[in-house]
DNA sequence: GCTCCAAGTTTGAGCGCTCAAACCACCCTA
DNA sequence: TAGGGTGGTTTGAGCGCTCAAACTTGGAGC
């Protein structure tokens, strides 16, 4: 059977007997068009199943209506799937907005990012770009404003603040301040944190959650001081961190964590040093189902909402292109086990 | 500073001295051009940074050079398919072949899905779908090829092998044989099997797995006859599933399992029974940084190779559309504990 | 010296849409 | 009754590319 030559605006035209433009009108400027024309049009178009050609429409707005956003390679993967996460509630909040998104591969370096995402920009293959993993050494973001190229980073501007751009991130330290505040309600008065090697200096991830924690205990006026260890994101190196914690004599009774790889180690430290006693609680970061598996809470980024603010400070610079930047920061909630 | 406008295929031709279309050979039919034009023309395209308007190129081939892949909700499961691998592989695998990646968000059932999909396509966003997640009662091949929608599963078309179409697959029955060969060559001669629920009635993965250990054991002429387990997803489940296995009077001392998250159940349970003895080997499935973390041994599905692939049979049916449907299965390999 | 051919190059047309400007009734005002 | 509006609609032009067909050459062949 012969698929019948898929409807243009022409041939929608002819078929409502209007014009060209009238048939545009009633789908972008809907208020344009008389409504018993409206009617007319929108019956033609829905018997001639009529879809609008996006290249045809690029083509002449000279708009993408795409955003790209990296596909990383692979990670250490637990918190893979906080990504996947971002991916979906950027698609959805892309599809609301009529933005569709593009992935492309994580390339070697950044200076190779910064062409490729230059590249797609200027094939108006994307018109945006949604920055994932930013740190405080990231050259993405200056060499893109230099560009001129329009820009939403998921992750703060972490010691850049006299660059500013826009960006979305999800408060740390308030989460880590729930997980204190969890594990004080819960009776516990010892409280460590295990965290990342370079949590402290300059300014970062680790150092923000680190915040939240020291905070939180400070201002609870705990028995002695706050104590805490480091360890590389890996489970077996934050086991023999924390086994070594809880051998000393301030051993704590709950250990919150920088992550749900460094809890898993820490869940496992805590039992092996809990022969006879009851081991100590740990909390985790990222709320992945390891620590659900394990039965430990842990706290959840809203990744979702965090997609859904950089569509929408995206959408809004498109249409103001020159309003100053902007800084989103999101609240995290504590998931308990249950 | 004011910004020049980029350069077209007519801005190029007229700074070389030659006509657009010998510009665009260059670009795409090399061997149509004289070889010192060529190379005056690419002097052009470099000096005034010509970059070609994918749009522009899309409206006159009617093809997107793009294909569209489904961004999941938000699942559960430590393993599952940890899909980053997979988007990275494709992206980077259609890079290399002129291909974008589009993201969708998941719809809320198969039939939305199918008309969103069926809406890329029509709007020229799309040239075709990888389709995740298949399963035996999977609706949505048969909706594509009806309505003659390219597409490629990643995963085989349980028990619809009368409706062929391309997939690509993970050869699970090798994953799950060559945990076993490696638990006897490490000793071990009572191997039970912990799955899903569902494995054995209708083809699926599950299913599939399962016969791998199966054959496997069966061909090493063990002990006793093979035992097995069965649990849903959960490490909780998993636990207790496996602790009632060990206490049996034939005992395994070893578990393979369908998945990490059953495998972390299963290590548990078998720490927990072995009090005294030496506890059961498990091995997992899925190679996710929960069994590294464990030290448990884990089958590794090789994502990238079948994104590669995903793309490979996408790319070959684009050039021979009739050719007949092909199915590709990939060898998983067996990772260690380090 | 003429035709014929292939390699190389140019021209014309069109892909399906949006912008801006032009047009057209028709009503209102002076 | 002529002179403005004002919603509603149409027209013309062009976005930047590729396809197919038409056009140039400089030999080779006779």
């Amino acid at each position: 059977m012969a698929v019948p030559d898929p409807a243009t605006l022409d041939s929608v035209a002819a078929h409502a007997g209007v014009s060209r433009q009238t048939v545009s009108n009633v789908l972008r400027h809907p208020d344009r068009v008389a409504a018993g024309t409206r009617e007319r049009v929108l019956t033609a178009i829905r018997e001639t199943r009529y879809r609008p050609s996006l290249p045809a429409r690029q083509l002449a707005t000279r708009r993408a209506h795409a955003i790209a956003v990296r596909a990383e390679r692979t990670q250490d993967g637990i918190s893979g799937l906080v990504l996947d996460a971002f991916y979906h509630g950027l698609a959805e909040a892309g599809q609301d907005n009529g933005l569709r998104v593009l992935l492309y591969a994580q390339p070697a370096d950044e200076a190779a990012e910064v062409a490729l995402i230059d590249e797609l920009v200027h094939t108006g293959a994307a018109d945006a770009v949604v920055l994932t993993a930013t740190s405080a050494a990231d050259e993405r973001p200056a060499h893109l404003r230099e560009s001129g190229t329009t820009f939403c980073a998921f992750g703060r501007p972490w010691g850049h603040d006299d660059e500013p751009h826009d960006w979305v991130d999800v408060d740390g330290a308030v989460g880590t301040g729930l997980a204190v505040r969890h594990l004080l309600d819960r009776g516990h008065r010892r409280i460590a944190y295990l965290g990342w090697p370079e949590d402290g200096a300059d300014p970062s991830t680790g150092t923000d959650r680190r915040r939240g924690w020291l905070e939180a205990v400070g201002a609870a006026s705990l028995d002695g001081p706050p104590v805490e260890a480091r360890s590389l994101n890996q489970a077996a190196a934050a086991e023999v961190a924390v086994a070594a914690l809880l051998a000393r004599a301030d051993a704590p009774d709950a250990i919150v964590c920088a992550s749900d790889t460094l809890a898993l180690g820490a869940h496992r430290a805590a039992l092996a040093a809990a022969r006879s006693a009851r081991p100590a609680t740990v909390v985790g970061f990222d709320a992945t189902p390891v620590a659900a598996a394990l039965g430990l809470a842990s706290v959840a980024q809203p990744i979702d909402q965090a997609a859904h603010l950089c569509i929408d400070l995206l959408t809004g610079r498109f249409e103001a292109p020159d309003r100053p930047a902007q800084g989103l920061l999101v609240a995290p909630v504590l998931h308990l086990p249950s």
